[in-house]
DNA sequence: AACATGATGATCT
DNA sequence: GATCATCATGTTA
């Protein structure tokens, strides 16, 4: 299966740049967990783009609050937060610092830990919804707001360089659940994915660079 | 398959 | 007080 001691962590510099190209280039990467004592992994198959001008669906909108003020921070660190009472999103800050801009994971393919990632999203459950949402994920890999401005070159969470995608094995569509700015391309999603999550724009997307 | 709904609370105007 | 980048479960067909 997946051996991941000959991986190499992504180095902050891959997150100083246009938050396109990294939500892009994260698709293939593997999610690393060491958080409870506890192994856990997986490699990213869904992300949307959240920029930090010109996108009214984006945190960042309307200026730094106390929630959002990390995306103003240094790229390749983690910005967590509680989405409807319950759940936490996890996002990686792109863009040079005092820029805005950051990436949502949306899926992973589980790789390690599927025991450990399983019984936190409690039994029984497929192996495909382990992680096929961005707050399934969050939860199967132990990540909570704690978490929030973790470092992502480093432990308890951090990004290795996986099996990076080829262009033909991208797509892309609209990203979901969101109501300002909701026709805009900037979700990427490996093509024929079973562990991506389930929408309609999933049928007729187009390649990354068709 | 598609759609509707309830759970639940921080955040911001 | 309204909003929200969600999930699980239920109903309808």
């Amino acid at each position: 299966m997946s051996d991941l001691h000959n991986e190499v962590i992504l180095p902050r510099k891959f997150y100083r740049d246009s938050t396109k190209t990294v939500a892009r280039n994260l698709l293939g990467r593997t999610l690393v967990s060491n958080i409870d004592q506890v192994l856990t992994a997986g490699r990213i198959v869904e992300v949307e783009a959240y920029l930090g001008s010109g996108d009214a669906a984006a945190h960042s909108a309307n200026g730094p609050t106390p929630r959002t003020r990390i995306q103003w921070g240094p790229p390749g660190n983690a910005y967590v937060y509680l989405i409807y009472g319950m759940y936490c999103c996890l996002n990686f800050v792109t863009e040079p610092e005092d820029t805005p801009g950051c990436v949502l994971i949306r899926a992973i393919k589980p790789v390690l830990g599927l025991e450990h990632m399983k019984s936190r999203r409690k039994f029984p459950r497929k192996v495909v919804d382990i992680g096929n949402g961005p707050g399934k994920l969050t939860q199967a890999l132990g990540i909570s707001r704690d978490h929030n401005g973790a470092d992502l070159t480093r432990n308890p969470l951090y990004v290795s360089d996986g099996s990076p995608k080829k262009d033909k094995e991208v797509a892309v569509s609209p990203r979901i659940g969101i109501r300002h700015a909701a026709e805009l391309p900037l979700r990427f999603f490996v093509r024929n994915c079973e562990f991506v999550t389930k929408h309609a724009f999933n049928r007729y997307a187009t390649g990354f660079a068709d």
